[in-house]
DNA sequence: TTTGTTTTTAACCAAATGGTTAAACTGAAT
DNA sequence: ATTCAGTTTAACCATTTGGTTAAAAACAAA
């Protein structure tokens, strides 16, 4: 069994091509040898620091993880109020994925493709999302009336599509609506104070 | 050049297996003999009947195109008042898409990979979304001050994404709420009023 | 300088892959 | 029954692919 070499060079360089790679081609499209190309190392070099092809994809699997999902529970799980909640975690989700664009189509794609593995084996316990606590909160405050009755499980789905799919559907409307990196860019930071604005004018009383 | 054979049995048999597969494996990742094994016949048959995987592809990503693009378009430009559009657009939209659950992310998977290919060459002039005409109008309903003033994007972005992602979330949806395929489709069922009252109650002066 | 360990290289491997080929089969028309 | 055209089959092909192997190179310690 070849363990993990430990952290190098040379290792630090297969996992950034690996990234690039995987991110544009997907698992089942990227080829060894174009990592190793991007690595500007020989392909044996990859078997020597990882496994196999798998599990080189399912070091870059969780390391991105880790980018897409603690925010989700760290501000889900706070004890703010919900209209400072739903603030944060738009600003906050927004200006992570404005710093990593692809992550959402990455992670959606392998979810999709096997979502056990990729929520369960892969992952293991660890930063899973857990959206229960916002959920009982919101129920909660449909309750005491602050807000109108509303579905806990809709206004989730509002918030967390509000906030990602324009992230998914980058290059869609880049190209149909005719704007640039840039002006897309401005816009997902107009939408952190947008969209919480948005959700708040539909739901207070 | 192999031309297309005309409509037969076989050819039919095969569309119809290589949906499957491209669905779940994507092009890279599926196999000319998956696609054989899934329709049952021999693989040299798939040569006769296309000219190659990708012609094959094609033929496929046209004719889900064609569930995905059109009812945008017939919907965003047509007369209607802009409430009215709104509640058509969601209720008919996600009646499609509950047809097609997978489509979302098959469409945004090829877009993403290459949209000048998917929403270009491949798709040609027809069936390309157009917005335009409908930003024109959410600008003239905000100019005329019935709607509170919202840039235009932004609120089509709101549309599109509640609309279209958790569909393609939904793998994540179920495995994380606890839902299962059922109470998944009741939950978009009810999306289809939810959101246009969501939206015209953020909107609406 | 020598020795031992680690890293890198280039050649190699078996299997998989998309595609080709020619013969056999099938169905229709004469 | 024969001929022709279209469809299907099974074998084959060249290339690609992920991975293996052993030797060379590099590095570190004594």
């Amino acid at each position: 069994m070849v363990k993990e070499r430990k952290s190098t060079d040379t290792g630090e360089k297969i996992l950034a091509a690996a990234k690039k790679v995987f991110l544009v081609k997907g698992m089942s499209g990227a080829r060894m040898q174009d990592i190793a190309d991007e690595a500007g190392i020989n392909k044996a070099l990859l078997h020597y620091y990882f496994k196999n092809k798998e599990k080189l994809f399912e070091v870059i699997f969780l390391e991105e993880a880790k980018k897409f999902f603690p925010k989700i529970n760290s501000i889900f799980e706070s004890e703010l109020p919900l209209f400072v909640k739903i603030e944060k975690f738009a600003a906050e989700y927004i200006d992570e994925m404005q710093a990593n664009p692809y992550l959402p189509m990455f992670m959606m794609t392998q979810i999709n493709q096997d979502t056990d593995k990729f929520l369960g084996t892969v992952m293991g316990k660890n930063n899973q999302p857990n959206p229960h606590h916002l959920l009982a909160q919101i129920e909660k405050e449909v309750k005491k009336g602050t807000i109108k009755p509303i579905s806990p499980i809709q206004l989730l789905m509002n918030l967390l599509s509000m906030c990602i799919f324009p992230f998914i559907a980058k290059p869609m409307i880049l190209k149909k609506i005719g704007l640039d990196d840039l002006q897309f860019r401005r816009l997902m930071e107009q939408r952190k104070q947008e969209i919480p604005q948005f959700i708040i004018n539909s739901i207070k009383k």
